[in-house]
DNA sequence: CATGAATGAGCCTTCATTCAT
DNA sequence: AATGAATGAAGGCTCATTCAT
């Protein structure tokens, strides 16, 4: 039982939290406690209560798509083809970095509030590391580019891609920059693309 | 004539201001104009006669650092072997970034407080564009990244420099992301570097 | 029969809020009712059906102890030497407040919350009373000092105490002062002490 | 020039905040600055402006009569009886703390806000010092009091004073107090009382 | 009886900006 | 031109108490 079990109203406004903040967010409105209780229609306390930081909030908004991206991971993981796996792998990651406004600050946190980020973060980047070593193993692969560093380049990519684009084209737009990484990444190896 | 001739005192306070804000641009110190003030021993509202917004006076602590990257661009266009030109320049720009602490935020915003900054921009925004027009026609070069990626591509290989990596590795790091970058970004073709 | 019998469960929740009361008193942490739920593994509403107040659950704490001072009292009372008696109870007394955080507050103040404690402190006052009375009737004392006087006067010495003073010598210097205050109680009369 | 000169207008609201600060201890009102500012018709701002604390602001207010207390104090050590000058510096000091609302906080106080604070606090406690000493070289003085014990015992006594009795009474029991603390501080000496 | 979620008033503090001097 | 005092909205957080489950 990783979750405590909620009273049905408690688990009700947990939920209204949580929706309000994913608005929020969706919104580009940055997250305030104050602000998400009253558009809960809740008492801060509540908030408080179920969330003791905006970053626990976000976190929590932020740990379904993470979950998915894990899920994800882990079937690329069973991809027999190395370098199809990691490019979809990284693919799916920067779709939605670009596509959930609550990704990029949780991504690129150094340090985070609850400990099930902390597991899926860890997770993501084994995943990563596995699919980055496989594609190492198979073809040529930059040497010089680690699995330290495809965090920050995903975190770079979809920063990128928000920077002067409109919101319609960021997907387009970090897609094309991931592939000229990719590109980059597979060096001078003949690309099975 | 861009700029109004100062009184020697109103000279003296302006760089006194400019001075104390480079500082608190350096340790990370968000720039607020009542800080500055105080610690450049003015009163507030000469800071707020010289600099009506904090982004002015942002703005105004990179300026230099811009002309010098502009300055630079205009050399690398004299160069005779264009993906060398276009490389140096990049680098640079990189560097730059990474090194100076006021350049990400006035480069990757989409609207400018100064006049003088803008103009900055564009002029650096013109630059690499001649320079990857020159490399593309001179060699092969990705058919679907433009000019209009090159600003955006910079500010995302700075940012993913500055996640989860310590100041002194933050340099070569971005050197490391931009050559991947370039890689993918001359593509098939064999590379000159 | 002053406290109604609980059932076996509601003995034991009452003796895990006393201990947890009696150690956040202890370390000095003030007491709040959420707070000791917490700590007792309790619901708030259990704690609060139990002491209604903060105060009442003070009073219970330092009701032990008050208890032991009555008793003392009570032998001091048999005590051939006025004196002597009023001495030692003062000494227990000032020791008492110096020595059981949760005393200070609950003499001092003007009302009580539990009619037990009540009854404690109108015993105390008396025999503290009684034995001023015979010291007087026995010897010289001091005209101007009545039993009125002297429980503003142990609060005081213990407060005393506690400004500017190491809790290690606290009870040393509490001490101090009440043989001080004595000497001035028992005024130019040949001490016996 | 121990005050920074301030403007007419920043001095005329600076007394105003003193004044409500004075009458908010006066009426035994804890000091809070939202609270100070509202009575004050003044912005929150311009209150933390002057006093960051609300310790300072205490201090503040309580200054003054620690001022005429150390210059009661300089002419009680040009007073060639030393127990008289001893008993007469103690009496005005134990008045005072009965007095005035906001001497007990500060008095007691292990540590201060405003360095003229700590000035003051010290230059007392110097005096008493002084004038204990040259009662002990004068007469018999019990010895196991020391100017160490001044402050706490005179805090001692202006709270016993506090404690059960009504306000109109204070002044007069607390100096019953202090007569029998002194008896007992001249201790077998002849006194000249 | 026990629980603990919910409440929301209340306090604290910061900071961008204005404007009288 | 320079000054810096004043402003007060805004946001953060705690905690005593109630009440539905």
């Amino acid at each position: 039982m990783t979750t405590a079990p909620l009273r049905k109203d408690a688990a009700r406004n947990w939920e209204r939290i949580v929706a309000v903040a994913r608005d929020l967010v969706d919104h580009g409105t940055p997250l305030q406690l104050n602000d998400v209780a009253r558009r809960a229609q809740l008492g801060v306390g509540t908030v408080y209560r179920h969330f003791p930081t905006a970053e626990a909030l976000l976190e929590t908004v932020a740990a379904p798509c993470l979950e998915a991206l894990a899920a994800h991971g882990e079937q690329a993981l069973a991809d027999e083809d190395p370098r199809r796996a990691l490019t979809g792998f990284l693919t799916r990651t920067i779709e939605a970095q670009v596509t959930d406004a609550s990704l990029p600050a949780v991504t690129a946190a150094p340090t985070d509030t609850l400990p099930r980020t902390t597991e899926l973060k860890r997770t993501l980047w084994s995943v990563g590391a596995q699919l980055l070593e496989r594609a190492r193993d198979a073809g040529a692969v930059r040497a010089d580019l680690t699995s330290d560093d495809l965090v920050p380049l995903m975190c770079g990519i979809a920063y990128a891609a928000n920077v002067h684009s409109s919101p319609a084209a960021r997907t387009e737009t970090a897609r094309r920059y991931l592939i000229a990484l990719l590109e980059g990444l597979y060096g001078a190896a003949p690309a099975s693309r």
